[in-house]
DNA sequence: TGCATTCATCGTAATATTGCAATGAAGTAA
DNA sequence: TTACTTCATTGCAATATTACGATGAATGCA
């Protein structure tokens, strides 16, 4: 129906899947791995960067910003952005414990 | 509209947001979970330890497998699934190559 | 053969996501 | 003030995803 039973999942389980949505669309990564290029904030010319419209690129921001792995300032009449160090690595620990679950794996079995 | 527009992003963005969408679904992130749990061939009982119905689990099992991150072998009437080890391993390298970014960042900007 | 079991596929309904034009809000500059 | 810039929000259309009942295919067993 379009609409993920989050109830019948852990909260960790939820919280991968939110993590992972955010990154599940190029637009989203592109955007993280500009800012993480330039590496300080990032003010006005996303749009020109990523090739998209400006509100598709606005919508982008809001979802990253929602989960709090960028975080924007205002400007005069920009809006800077950069990533949020500190929920990046708290995303980064939930992220990884995930992936790291095969070093745990015994051996192949079929 | 719906669609991404995935021709004006780089290969690679487009990967990593495909592995992100794998695991952007608490139920496909339950069901590795659980493949690692076992830690060997889940043979069937994946539709009561997860608690959707079966043509739901198999249409998530289906996308798990087109991503080559799990296989499965058929035994009698039943289906074996499991993680595939190698794959896994690609993948984590391209999703911690995404994730370890921040390593470069120099300081806090905003 | 006939029946049961297991899983995949089909079809469909409900909801979510993506993208952008149009518009609005807030600031700057003349 | 007016005009301009920048970004957010609204509204909408197109597509994607999620979920499941019904059905089909393949196997095992009596």
């Amino acid at each position: 129906m379009g609409i993920s039973k989050t109830e019948i999942f852990t909260e960790q389980q939820n919280e991968i899947a939110l993590f992972a949505k955010a990154f599940g669309h190029p637009a989203r990564v592109a955007i993280l791995q500009h800012l993480f290029k330039i590496d300080t904030c990032v003010c006005g010319d996303l749009v020109n960067e990523i090739g998209l419209a400006q509100p598709t690129i606005s919508q982008h921001l809001k979802e990253l910003k929602s989960l709090g792995l960028i975080k924007g300032s205002v400007d005069g009449t920009r809006v800077c952005y950069c990533i949020d160090p500190k929920n990046w690595t708290k995303m980064k620990r939930i992220m990884c414990g995930f992936l790291d679950q095969d070093i745990s794996i015994k051996e192949e079995c079929c």
